[in-house]
DNA sequence: ACTGGGGGCGCC
DNA sequence: AAAGGGCGCCCCCAGT
């Protein structure tokens, strides 16, 4: 059964059997009908609301997110960043122009402050989208859990030891300094710099960088690491570190410590299926790009350990699994995906090995390289896996000439505009219509493999309900849970089981298998 | 003083 | 080894 929670402390059962109440406590009442009914819950937004249950003490296992699901139903339509309030749902139902979606702050809560979303509209706009979902619905149920899984992350917290982070960071760069100043370890290397190139240079600015290269007699098309490595001059190296530590400070120095980390808890707001393929993206905090060697600072409290899982060569595998392919699924169902392919591919004597060239082979078709050796080796792959090989070339085709392509649940890319349709047949357009073919290759794969991820969280997350233990983190194809020392064998076997559960709803019976790395560790820095 | 694009790099 | 896909965030710098 589902109920609709909304407005000004109401709910309402949504089998029939009677109208909208008015309760005192909207918290304590949707605490208790959780209990009685496990109800799958209507509310128009997940990210506005859910933190303020959560803060009162209160989790539901199900919801139904009208604006998540809207977000689905929209890209469908091929409309991309439209309104997803549940009056925007009813106007688009009316066949008027949709209501802007109000800012965050002017929203209406289901505790008060601005004026709420009637409990009616919501309930109305519900039955608009469970009418409409067809083959969405699977989509739109793990798309709701996320948005009750990131909520839930987000409050509990990733444990984060400030002191350890502080120590790294004097490490590295030197004693936090006066603010205005460079840290001193930075400040040394930037003297490097300028002294090696015989003038002032700052570091920070890639046009000084570029000038200054050229004064020395090395030109370059651009300051990127991977151009300065090939470059024989003495500032270097330490342009090179002065890169990489300066990135360190500035997005996770101290101001980052100060802004996101609190009580012992880095708590990043997610903002789920804010990819257009489904993967998650994140708002302040930078949670999706943390710093590898800063994971030494995720430390599991006392007594508790973190049980860190990632998938294995998710994406080779998922496309395995979509295409079908005999020979490659059956490299699929292998431990190492690469190594079970290598034997496809040719010997060359100081060349690459052949797991790497297969490896190689493999991210070209799914990301549109295939420039240099991968050329040959795509070549491989087109013969001896044709099913694979097409899948993604079909994807690709179909991108360049302005079709959308779908995820296997149904999440749907954008299509190309009219402006693109035009611009393609013109020489310049080739350009354009290689770049959208790479997009839309990329897209089958990588927002099926958001999909088993998503679903995999869903169906952990469930398992861990009446358990202490938590999820804290998840990125794209890795999650993390916190759990007491006494639940680490039934959190390694719940994360084990959701994994084969979440290739069963979406692959079914496949030989493909989705093997975990999983850890078992007191620091994230200790994974793997 | 603010804004927005570009360059660059962190993560997957 | 380099180069393809997806992001967010920071800096610089030129435009207002």
């Amino acid at each position: 059964m589902a109920f609709g929670a909304e407005g000004d402390g109401e709910v309402q059962a949504l089998d029939g059997t009677g109208g909208p109440r008015r309760v005192p406590d909207l918290a304590a009442e949707i605490r208790e009908l959780e209990r009685t009914e496990g109800p799958r819950w209507v509310w128009e937004s997940t990210a506005r609301d859910y933190p303020r249950l959560l803060a009162a003490g209160v989790r539901v296992a199900r919801c139904h997110d009208v604006e998540l699901t809207e977000g689905l139903l929209l890209a469908r339509d091929g409309v991309f960043g439209g309104p997803r309030s549940a009056a925007a749902v009813l106007a688009r139902r009316r066949g008027v122009e949709p209501p802007a979606d109000r800012p965050r702050e002017d929203q209406p809560s289901l505790f008060g402050g601005a004026p709420p979303t009637p409990l009616a509209d919501v309930v109305a706009a519900w039955r608009v989208q469970d009418e409409r979902l067809g083959a969405l619905r699977l989509l739109a149920a793990a798309e709701s859990a996320g948005g009750l899984a990131a909520a839930e992350m987000s409050h509990d917290g990733v444990p984060w030891r400030a002191d350890a982070h502080d120590a790294l960071l004097t490490e590295l760069i030197g004693p936090r300094p006066a603010p205005g100043m460079r840290p001193r370890l930075l400040q040394n290397l930037a003297d490097s710099i300028s002294a090696a190139f015989g003038s002032h240079v700052n570091p920070d600015s890639p046009q000084q960088l570029l000038k200054a290269f050229a004064q020395v007699g090395h030109p370059v098309s651009s300051t990127r690491r991977w151009e300065l490595r090939k470059v024989d001059h003495p500032a270097v190296p330490h342009v090179l570190e002065y890169k990489e530590l300066a990135r360190l400070y500035t997005a996770h120095g101290w101001s980052w410590l100060d802004a996101w980390v609190r009580d012992g808890r880095f708590r990043p707001e997610y903002v789920v299926g804010g990819v257009v393929s489904g993967r998650w993206a994140s708002n302040g905090g930078g949670a999706l790009q943390i710093p590898k060697v800063l994971r030494r600072a995720v430390v599991a409290d006392e007594g508790w350990s973190l049980v860190v899982a990632d998938a294995a060569q998710l994406e080779p595998r998922v496309l395995a699994a979509l295409a079908g392919d005999g020979a490659f699924t059956e490299a699929a169902a292998q431990g190492d995906l690469y190594a079970a392919l290598a034997d496809a591919f040719p010997e060359t004597p100081g060349g690459p090995s052949r797991r790497d060239k297969a490896k190689i082979a493999l991210l070209s078709a799914m990301y549109g390289g295939g420039t240099g050796e991968a050329v040959a080796l795509l070549a491989v792959l087109r013969a001896r896996f044709p099913a694979a090989f097409d899948y993604v070339e079909e994807a690709a085709r179909a991108g360049e000439r302005g079709a959308s392509v779908s995820s296997l649940l149904g999440r749907v890319s954008p299509s190309g505009t009219a402006e693109y349709r035009e611009l393609i047949t013109t020489a310049e357009g080739r350009r354009a219509a290689l770049s959208r073919g790479r997009f839309t290759r990329n897209f089958v794969v990588q927002a099926t493999a958001a999909e088993w991820a998503l679903a995999l969280l869903a169906l952990l997350r469930l398992r861990l309900r009446d358990r202490r233990a938590h999820l804290v983190f998840y990125q794209h194809d890795e999650v993390i849970v916190h759990t007491p020392d006494d639940e680490v064998e039934e959190v390694r076997a719940a994360v084990a089981e959701a994994a084969g559960e979440a290739t069963e709803l979406l692959f079914g019976r496949t030989p493909v298998v989705f093997p975990l790395h999983t850890s078992v560790v007191a620091s994230y820095a200790d994974a793997k």
